[in-house]
DNA sequence: TATTGTTATACTCTATAACTATA
DNA sequence: TATAGTTATAGAGTATAACAATA
């Protein structure tokens, strides 16, 4: 295209970049054949381990009977089972079965890869801006958070 | 949190926080009550005008069925309108109506606010860093696309 | 015959309201 | 009575296949 053109630094222009960047390392991700919030889900249990419903509805940001329902779909698929809360009659743990910590593992590793193909094709300060510049947003988003 | 932990600069973390910062760019733009996907669709329509059904099916990587049922959707929205395209008698334009233009402006409006009272917290060299390291990572990406 | 768009159908994703069981 | 989870219902988002109209 036209890569002489000056980088448009606006907040606009910022925010369309990391749509693209999300879009194409999501694409990446092919194992599995899932959805974005099937993959979400499946990601929090991998790597957070077992745990209630009610708890990754919350952090999924998704409704009780949402996570219900996608719960029962990534059961029906093999990659999750239910298992009965001993502390409380009332919950329901969540957590991935060997096939599903299989399949997020290759998913995240396909991720990861397709940045890393991102990253090799930056120049040095470029690649170096981009280590100081993610995790600095996400770390004032997390103190967003923490403050609301 | 943690904030003493050292930065996980890994492709894995890095991705992590790219969807971080998706998902809290795109929970501020509330205008409309509009999905993502009927917010990407507008989006476009307001940033490049009308186009075809086609076209448009195209660019937001859609299937011809489903934008025909999203441009349905935001028409009964009073959102976008269709046209006949006359150089073309089995065409439709799709077109942002007064409103449409409207709410794109201000989720635009919106979204940016959002990151840049993110930027606003980082430090100098942050930000900095930010200006870089966005719009190289989606030259990288358009490069990948153009190539393929 | 190929292309543009729509209709038909089916499944996922999401939300709210109503319900059951346990605390 | 409050909380955890499910069921019921409905609408949005997505895809493939079949179809109509135009090129």
């Amino acid at each position: 295209m036209d890569s002489a053109a000056p980088a448009d630094t606006s907040a606009e222009h910022l925010m369309l970049a990391v749509e693209e960047i999300v879009r194409h390392v999501r694409r990446s991700a092919t194992t599995g054949g899932l959805s974005t919030a099937a993959s979400s889900a499946l990601s929090r249990l991998g790597r957070e381990g077992p745990q209630r419903l009610t708890e990754l509805a919350r952090a999924e940001n998704a409704s009780q009977p949402n996570m219900t329902q996608l719960v029962t779909r990534l059961e029906r698929a093999g990659l999750v089972r239910r298992t009965a809360d001993r502390t409380d009659g009332r919950g329901v743990l969540v957590e991935a079965t060997r096939v599903g910590l299989d399949v997020f593992r290759r998913r995240r590793a396909e991720r990861a890869d397709a940045l890393a193909g991102l990253l090799d094709e930056l120049t040095e300060p470029e690649r170096h801006a981009v280590t100081v510049a993610l995790p600095a947003l996400a770390r004032v988003i997390r103190d967003h958070q923490a403050g609301s």
